[in-house]
DNA sequence: CCTGTCACG
DNA sequence: GACGTACGTGACAGGG
């Protein structure tokens, strides 16, 4: 019945961005359930393409059909104006890998798909209606772009499948004012932000549509532009005429582009069952699966239920999970394979389970396995013992032997390996990271994951903490067993293979039953807090990056630290005698409540203050000021420097030098700051001194291996330049651009210093409100900062707000915001909860402060963790690895020969880790540094 | 266990 | 007009 497109043949065309977009916003982001895999976008694509084809099925039904797409994003017009469509957001990421899903879409649905490079879809549905306008055949072009109503008439018409309204030549005039021959003319003059298609500065739709109507042809009023009678108006169309001229190309849409196909090519046949049908069941769709089986009359088929529900618990029907009690008594202790492998059977089914460790130690470095637990249903929950010891074991080594009624531990892991692999089934953990450490020392990568102490973060970051008791209390209203009822505590603690197996499954049971129920009550209200892809994007993939970074750890020189330690003891002693002496009489030095009695009662030291434990203020700023006055004071800080450097590095670092690796492995706690910022603890290696030259010299310590080096890179000033970039300041953003030194800009702007003739003193205090103002500036606070008067400070700040306005709108609207919605957001979308900002009194100064600097430090947290998710990958072919993050900086052990090489890639990771997400003003700039140890290296 | 102090960004 | 004040962390020592 083909007879080639001609009169009576009617062609549709299908804009298939606009679908694809419609359908990426319109859905929430799901993804396949069996691997997780974004499908939100091609759900809701097939869903119209479905709908549509149901809809025009009558006899006004198209002859032929096709969905035609963009391709690449250069096009010609690129070539006529580089910053065409310059300002385009870039495509989300989760959204990238859907597109050639849509095409395979469309083929499915037996609907011709078209595209062709370097020309937009625009075109080439332009192309095709001109062609079939000619063959005597009619249009309908599926879309509500303006920038395609200048193809209207004749048999051409536009329908906008959203609002079900058909577009024709009195449809455009109402959008224009004029009609669609005039379009483009009308385009030319008004321009367009969104595609940055330049125009007529000033003129708009309304303005262009009347000039048109009084000079008929663009090309007219130019010529004629002398006689406009608005001055301003008449300039610019004389000043602005190639620009307009240009506008009027970039928006003229092409039709002879070359298209390797013809109309007849489009011709619209019914798809073929079993391939779209195959299609759908590939992308796990069960209801319009079943929806166009039903429409061909045969049978669905079948998508495994044994694929997970995964993601996501069941839809709630029983009692709420918090209501079912939990029953130690009922939980189930696992003793032999059989009754294992019931419980991996049930996990298979489901699609997920929440599983939760016991282990000889909190560290996961060094614990051993000693049971693990898993949950599949609130109040039903299981243990299996694997490494518990008879107590008290009295073999001549006073070692305790095995207990009996074990699952050998091998057997085991044997067992649980392939489910805590299986890609089709969720693992769910409260603080999932330990447990991955744990287990990936047994040889078991844990995958996927869902983590409740990070769904808790990314919904409720500032309202509470995050540990399972905690959570427990709160949403299920239940006290899990503590842990010192189990393992006892201080001298008489025990580790947890010595405690009996029944009250072991009794606690690890109910926190695996306590994971499953916060899981079952978090994840649905992810999407509804609006938070999916904070948690998909920056909180979840971060767990196995962490979990590496903290496995490979940082060789530490004992002996470096050793020999510091000797050193910093012996000045000590030196110092101490001199103070001792200066005081008349010997005390600890180290006691701020014994030294605040002698500077203050002995001595005689004026405006001692005390606080409200009595004891008299001796910090820092006091006994500066002091120093003054008496060279004791002055002994005293370097007395504490020494003994900080010494207590807390030089001696502790030693104590955590792991005795296989050699190297030292803290941990991160990615939920432990508001802010989005990780810790790091056991030990700290995000504060290691670097402010002062004998502080710094402990960062000697930290070495590469043999035949490999350090690397250090970190962003320079990034708070500052997101400040410049959320609060709009032009005079930054320019200094950032054109990379000035950003505080010595600052201080000139302020002070009308010419940058040549810039002192440090004023670089100096310019810098302080750099910072001042990132924190939620006070004159107080910089007052004391600076140690100059309150009011100078003040007309500083005064002086800062006039210069830079936006930085006060920042704050107001910040706060503003704050009051309203009792919490702030990042750039990308975090949210931190500010409930103490509706607080009278004092707390309400902090917790405006801490609502301001919020957004800032999180963004830059957000921008480091995404650098972070990407770096593997990147940096996967190269013989480095990535050992530690320190808020803006991360560090990188990397093989001689690949430094330069390793540089590059994780420099480029970095400066575009905002990407495609954000498209910040200013570029962020990553300086880099290397050396066999991280003094050298920072 | 809390407080003061001080190390970092 | 008074009241306290820079933001975010973690570790250690002293002292109850």
């Amino acid at each position: 019945m083909s007879t080639g497109f001609g009169k009576g043949s009617h062609l549709h065309l299908i804009d298939g961005s606009a679908f694809i977009f419609r359908a990426y916003h319109a859905l929430p982001p799901l993804s396949r359930k069996s691997d997780g895999l974004p499908i939100g976008a091609v759900s809701g694509f097939c869903n119209m393409l479905q709908r549509y084809v149901e809809n025009n099925s009558g006899k006004d039904a198209p002859t032929h059909i096709a969905v035609i797409f963009d391709k690449g994003s250069h096009t010609f017009r690129n070539d006529l104006y580089d910053q065409y469509k310059a300002n385009r957001e870039a495509m989300p990421e989760d959204l990238r890998p859907q597109i050639p899903l849509t095409r395979r879409a469309t083929e499915a649905f037996n609907i011709a798909c078209k595209e062709l490079e370097g020309y937009e879809a625009d075109d080439i549905i332009a192309t095709l209606a001109c062609q079939a306008r000619e063959a005597g055949g009619s249009v309908t072009i599926v879309s509500s772009d303006k920038d395609l109503m200048q193809l209207v008439g004749d048999g051409v018409v536009m329908y906008d499948a959203m609002k079900n309204r058909v577009i024709d030549r009195d449809g455009v005039f109402e959008k224009f004012g004029v009609y669609p021959e005039s379009v483009v003319d009308v385009q030319a003059l008004a321009g367009d932000s969104v595609d940055n298609v330049p125009g007529a500065p000033g003129i708009g739709v309304k303005t262009a549509a009347q000039l048109l109507g009084e000079f008929g042809t663009l090309e007219e009023l130019l010529d004629r532009a002398e006689e406009i009678k608005q001055p301003k108006r008449r300039q610019t169309l004389i000043e602005k005429r190639d620009q307009i001229e240009l506008s009027k190309k970039l928006v003229q849409l092409d039709c002879e582009t070359p298209l390797d196909f013809t109309l007849d090519d489009l011709e619209h046949t019914d798809p073929d069952p079993g391939t779209l049908l195959g299609f759908l069941k590939e992308m796990e769709f069960r209801t319009l699966t079943k929806r166009i089986a039903d429409a061909f009359g045969v049978e669905a088929p079948v998508i495994p239920d044994t694929t997970p529900q995964g993601a996501n618990p069941p839809a709630d029907n029983g009692p709420s999970v918090a209501d079912i009690p939990f029953e130690p008594a009922s939980y189930d202790c696992v003793r032999d394979v059989e009754a294992l492998k019931t419980w991996i059977a049930q996990a298979h089914e489901l699609g997920y389970v929440a599983v939760d460790t016991e282990t000889t130690s909190l560290n996961e470095m060094t614990a051993e396995l000693v049971g693990v637990s898993l949950s599949v249903e609130a109040g039903k929950a299981a243990y299996i013992p694997l490494g518990h010891r008879s107590q008290g074991g009295d073999d001549l080594f006073g070692g305790a032997e095995l207990a009996e009624g074990q699952i050998k531990l091998d057997e085991a892991l044997a067992l649980l390996k392939p489910l805590l692999e299986d890609p089709a089934v969720m693992k769910i953990g409260q603080n999932m990271k330990y447990d991955a450490k744990v287990l990936a020392r047994y040889g078991i990568d844990i995958a996927p994951i869902d983590d409740t102490m990070l769904l808790s973060y990314a919904m409720n970051a500032g309202l509470h903490s995050h540990g399972m008791d905690a959570l427990s209390e709160r949403y299920l209203s239940h006290s899990p067993i503590p842990i010192k009822e189990v393992i006892g505590s201080g001298k008489s603690q025990i580790t947890f293979d010595l405690v009996p197996i029944d009250e072991a499954t009794k606690y690890a049971a109910e926190d695996a039953d306590i994971t499953l129920r916060l899981w079952q009550i978090f994840k649905p209200q992810l999407h509804q807090a609006k938070v999916t892809r904070v948690y998909e994007g920056m909180e979840r993939p971060l767990v196995p990056v962490l979990a590496d970074m903290e496995r490979a750890g940082i060789k530490v020189d004992r002996d470096t630290l050793s020999r510091m330690s000797n050193a910093f003891s012996q000045k000590m002693a030196g110092l101490e005698a001199e103070i001792h002496e200066m005081a008349g009489q010997p005390f600890n030095v180290g006691s701020p409540k014994q030294l605040g009695e002698i500077l203050f009662d002995k001595m005689g030291f004026e405006g001692g203050k005390k606080g409200k434990t009595g004891a008299y203020a001796t910090g820092a700023d006091v006994l500066e000021d002091l120093a003054t006055e008496h060279e004791l004071p002055r002994r005293v800080l370097d007395w504490r420097q020494l003994s900080k450097l010494k207590s807390t590095y030089t001696d502790a670092l030693q104590e955590h030098i792991n005795a296989e690796t050699g190297r030292v492995h803290t941990s991160y706690s990615i939920a432990g700051a508001n802010t989005g910022r990780l810790a790091s603890t056991d030990p700290n290696l995000q504060n290691i001194p670097v402010r002062t030259e004998e502080g710094r010299r402990i960062r000697e310590a930290f070495i590469a291996e043999q035949g490999k080096v350090l690397v250090s890179l970190d962003y320079s000033q990034i708070e500052l330049r997101i400040l410049a970039h959320i609060a709009g300041i032009d005079a930054l953003k320019q200094a950032f651009r054109e990379g000035q030194d950003i505080h010595a800009a600052t201080a000139s702007e302020m002070f009308n210093v010419p940058l040549d003739e810039m002192t440090p003193d004023v670089r100096r205090q310019a810098k302080a409100i750099n910072f001042g103002v990132i924190y939620g500036i006070s004159g107080f606070g910089l007052a004391r900062n600076l140690r100059i008067p309150r009011a100078e400070a003040q007309g500083f700040i005064d002086r800062y707000f006039e210069r830079f306005p936006g930085i006060r709108t920042y704050m107001d609207e910040t706060t503003e915001f704050a009051k309203k919605h009792s919490r702030v957001e990042t750039l990308f979308g975090r949210v931190i909860h500010t409930p103490e900002i509706a607080a009278k009194g004092p707390r309400a100064g902090f917790a405006k402060r801490a609502a301001i600097n919020a957004p800032i430090q999180g963004t830059a947290a957000d921008i480091i963790r995404r650098a972070m998710i990407r770096m593997p990958d990147a940096i996967a072919k190269l013989p480095a690895t990535m050992l530690l993050q320190v808020h803006d900086e991360l560090l990188f052990e990397v093989e001689e020969g690949a430094v330069d090489e390793l540089i590059a890639a994780a420099r480029d990771v970095m400066e575009n880790a905002a990407d495609p997400v954000v498209k910040l003003d200013v570029p962020l700039v990553v300086d880099a540094g290397q050396g066999a140890n991280w003094a050298e290296a920072h």
